[in-house]
Parts: C-alpha cells; structure tokens; sequence
DNA sequence: CTGAAAGCGCTTACAG
DNA sequence: CTGAAAGCGCTTACAG
C-alpha cells in the first residue's frame, strides 16, 4: 500500500479556490465566511477525505492532545482498571485527546518526556516513588478516588462511596447471621481502601466487635490472599470476608474450600470490586459495582472542565459514582 | 501551582549564545558544532530542565509519534491483553512512540481521525467489521497473531507457537491417562484459536478420537462457558477439557465440582491463556504462558523496524515468541 | 564550524 | 466578507 500522503488543508482551500484563512474558518465554523464558501469547503473536504493534521493543530494550541493515565502496579488481573481505561478513552474522543498509559518503570529524567495536557491518576498509593514525580510535572491531574496526599494539589478528584458500600456490605453480613466480620485489604495502601478500612473499624466499634484485618500485596495478590485467609480461618471464629479487590476474593474461595467451609452458608465473602468473573464463580460472589466505565468516564470529564478553565487547586472539582452493591450466593447466610 | 510554560530550544540557544540550529546540532549529537559549544548547550538545556517539544518535533517530520493498539471486544478480565499492552509501551518509549488503545465504537468517521504512525492489533477476529477499516487507513500494520485474512496487507505479524503448546497439552493429558480430551474454544474466530482447534482436530484424527468442540462467546464468556462445560460434562466421556481462555477455565472448574468431578484426578483441565489467577485456583490450573509482556514487546519493536523502512507488503517481517507450558495440579491425573 | 532562512500544517489577529 | 502575514517549536539544507 503505497502511503497516501495525507490531504492538506492547503489542497482543499485551493480546490475551492478560497485561501487557506477562509478554507480554515469555514471548517472550524467561525464566523467570517460565506454561507456559500463554508458549504463549498465543507463538500471539498468531505470528498478529499481532509482531517486536519492533529499535529499542527496541536503545535498551534500548544496543546499535546495527549492525557496521561497513571495505574498502580500490578493490577493486570483487574478488570475494573481496564474498564476505567476505555471510560478515559471514551470520554477523551470527546476533547480530541488521546490517552497514553503511563509506564512504571519511569525515572524522574523519563518522566521529564512525558507532554500532556493532563494526568489522571487510578487509585494513587502511598508508597508509589512516582506519584511526587507526576505532581512535580506541573500539569493539571484528576485523581480517580483520593490522593494519599490531601495537601496534593489536584485540580479534579472523582471518588466512589466506599463508606456507604462498606456499611450496605456489613450491615448484610450482620443480617445473613455474621457475627465477626473480617477484611482482607492490600497492602498498598490507597486512600480508597483505608476508606473501606476505617469505614469497617468503625462499623466494629459500633458493635463492640474487635476488628479482623489483614494484609495482601498486589504483587503476588493470589498467594499472599491464601495466606492471610488461612490466617483468618485459624483463628476459628470468622464467619464473614470482604476482600478488597476481586481477583483475591477467587482465592478467599479456594482456601475456604480447603478449610471445610462452605461459602455463602458458614463463611460468608464479599468483594469490594465488582468483576465479570465473580458472578460465575461458586458460589457467586457477592461484590460492589464500581461502575468502572462510568468512573474512568466522569475522571475524564473533570479533566476536560479543568482543561477549560474550571476549578483550582484551591477548590478542586469533585465528583462522585454511583456505586451498588450485587448480592450473590456467597453471602445467602445459613437461613 | 503556576503552569510555567516549558522551557524552547530557543531559549537554551541564547543562554549558550548559540543560534537556535547550533543548539539543536548540539542536542541532536548532530556533527557541525564544537565539542565546546556541544557541552555547553547540553550543560544548560539540563540546567534549564529543557525536554524538546515533541509536537514540535513530530510536525517537522511529519510524523505523529502515535502507535495506534488494538484490542479485541470484551476481553477485560483477560490480563494478557493488559501485559501486551504494557509490553508495547515499554519498546515504544525506545523511539519515543507513545501509545493509544483504539476505541472500539469507532465509525469509519472517527476512524478518519486516527492519527498515528503505527497500528499493532492482537488477536484480530474475523467478524470484526473495525479491522478492514483499520487496513484501510493506509498505516502500517503488525499484527499480534495472524491476520484472519491472509490476504490483508501487513507490514509484520508475531505469532506464538500454539502447535506446539497444544500438542504438549494433549501429550500431557494423554500420559495422565486422558482419553476423550475436548476444547472450548471462543466463539469469536481468532486466527490463533483455530490454530488450537486445528491442532487438536488433527492431534485426534491421528489417534482415532472423535474431536470435542464448543463454543463460547467473549461477550458472557462466564456463562456459556459453564453452559458449554455442562453440555461436556453431560456427554459422560469427557475426562480432560482445554478452555481457551484463562477467564473461561475458572468456570470449567465450577462447572465441574457441580458434576462431582474432581479435576486433576478425573477430569483434567487446562487453559491455553495463563494468568496470574491460574496459579492460585483449587486445584491450580496448567496453562500455557505466552509471555503477553514479551509479545508486547515484540511487536512494538517489529512495527518499529518497519517505521524505519523494512519489511514490506510482500515480505512481511515475521517473528515468533516462546511459549512454556505451565504444569499444574489440574493436569497431574489419576495416578 | 556557525548563522539566517525556509518550512512542517495549522489558526488567528490584522488589514483591506 | 476575504487575503496576506505571522507564528506555534522544531530541524535541516544552504550559504558563509
């Protein structure tokens, strides 16, 4: 296939017979031309197939059309940050940005190579070397659930209610029979999960319960989860597990199994996130939809009022999604 | 935080009091500047933290600096994808590509308004009416697997030896006393799964064995799976199934318990795709580990060996990568 | 070894 | 209502 070399706006103003100025305006639909002359441009461009070369056009803006998406590490087996990904991507056609996912690996010289016009950020942690580095870059970022830093200037933030989610889940533990709930939380702390963390310590208060809480590392989440179960189901009296993230949740399963206990009836697990796998496993696992199209969708859009203007560090956007808790099998309860 | 607009070339030139081409001869390691002048200018563009501007830079030579992936539909719980994806990231950095996930609603009119140098598509499947659309833009294409149509015009093509591995499969159930050994393959024809189906119609001819097939659709690929498992399970012979996908076999598993079979005694299981899940199920599941980072990898660095001029429609680069078959419990048989 | 100039494709003040 | 010109930031032939 021989590369076509693209049509310019140049060829289409001089097919018209219009200078590039009026061949320009008549596309952009500005103000300055004739109704005849806009819908003359308009035909010949149709017909060239002319799409303005997003380059120049971006050269001209000083504009990158690029929003950088930061995920945390490890997070390949869930579904939810693929999900959020193509609600950015979705959204992003809208501004004419394309989305570039950025790479860990990245040192502070790498990261100087990053152009963008705009960072969101999925669920920062903590730990993450990077996060001080993105910020440090001076471009305008929406962060997907909190930032671990609240001084963090971010000029968006979008954000689920785990609180509420986290007290539907427990409150139906407590109704299915459960009498000492547990988590199983990663170990990266992320401001999302410690939402869940403190919203479940408080739940326990509320109740005179001692909280049961233990820890899994997104790298290796599979065979950390098994252990920390084990743990849990050691101690004998744990009746009831939300595991925060939903491949573990496969694994709070398996190790159950092995314990003797049957899931939905005397050990009651539910999932923090929501995955197509969980509504096909058995049992079901009950878990909260995150609505992650919906929320990579909403970061997007934040980004895009920021881009326009809106907002500032002092007053960040804020946004909220919609959650919903799905009851499946794994949390029937023995009645 | 102030957006301080970035440093130009244009001001490093006159801080070294060099002219705008000197310096940028001097950045380039381009010959025609003084080893004096050369250290000075890269001395103050690093004090100046300059980083060229990359649109700028694209403009000028009229490329794009966008690789352009494309994944198939609904295959978010598959971190394969994920970990190609990162793998093409990780290469394009090496000439400063910078990656975007192709938007599936697109229509041939917003397909219009893909720019970029490059498109890699993995697993392209044959009713997708997107990828004609995609050839026809004219760009170089790698593929990530083979194209459904051998006719389609691509520039390089990275395959994995899936002969080979479903042969080891098949051998493996074989020696673990398998004798009626049948596939669930997707629904959606891929080009690499029916390279598994061929092997494993020919791996049963050979043998004399009448092959075993069914269908599962990507979109619900947890329920038809189970609905396909069943229809398996309720034939009585089957005694060893290989799923085509890591989601897919988790529901082979449950299926299963339901039947009362005990997998890796009585029923062997298998998975063509490994994931990290796999590893960690009851019982864990053998599966094929196609190194999704390294294919990433690989075909960024094809694509990039075709930017810079080989390969060509008629002599498409080709190149493969290794496979391992990872043994599990689901696989260890009777004795 | 270095500088002045042209040009990548676009948009937008500024004159007419 | 339209055209000529400048400029976004860069690179590269072309003169000196």
């Amino acid at each position: 296939m021989p590369k076509k070399s693209p049509v310019t706006l140049k060829q289409v103003a001089e097919r018209a017979e219009v200078s590039r100025a009026a061949a320009s305006f008549a596309l952009s639909g500005r103000q300055g031309v004739s109704e005849e002359t806009r819908s003359r441009v308009l035909r010949i461009a149709e017909e060239l197939g002319y799409s303005p070369n997003q380059t120049a056009q971006n050269l001209r803006s000083s504009r990158t059309g690029v929003i950088a998406v930061y995920l945390p590490k490890d997070v390949s087996t869930l579904s939810y940050y693929m999900e959020a990904t193509f609600g950015i991507i979705d959204e992003a056609e809208q501004s004419d940005h394309i989305v570039t996912l950025v790479p860990h690996h990245r040192t502070v010289k790498s990261l100087g190579r990053l152009h963008a016009d705009g960072i969101i950020m999925l669920d920062p942690t903590f730990e993450d070397p990077s996060i001080p580095r993105l910020l440090g870059l001076g471009l305008p970022v929406v962060s997907g659930e909190e930032m671990p830093d609240p001084s963090a200037e971010v000029a968006g933030q979008v954000t689920s209610d785990h609180v509420g989610s986290t007290v539907e889940l427990l409150d139906h533990f407590e109704s299915a029979g459960a009498r000492c709930p547990a988590i199983i939380a990663p170990r990266e702390r992320m401001p999302w999960a410690m939402s869940v963390e403190d919203t479940y310590r408080r739940w326990c208060e509320d109740r005179g319960l001692t909280p049961r809480i233990e820890y899994a590392a997104l790298a290796g989440i599979e065979e950390s989860t098994r252990r920390v179960t084990r743990t849990l189901l050691d101690s004998g009296s744990v009746d009831a597990i939300i595991a925060l993230t939903d491949g573990s949740v496969l694994n709070v399963l398996t190790s159950a199994a092995e314990y003797g206990r049957t899931v939905g009836r005397d050990l009651l697990v539910a999932a923090a996130v929501d995955s197509p796998l969980l509504g096909y496993t058995d049992p079901a696992v009950t878990a909260v939809d995150l609505r992650p199209r919906e929320f990579g969708r909403t970061c997007m859009s934040v980004l895009n009022r920021v881009l326009e203007g809106e907002g500032s560090p002092q007053e960040p956007l804020a946004e909220a999604v919609e959650t919903t808790v799905v009851y499946r099998a794994s949390t029937a309860g023995a009645r």
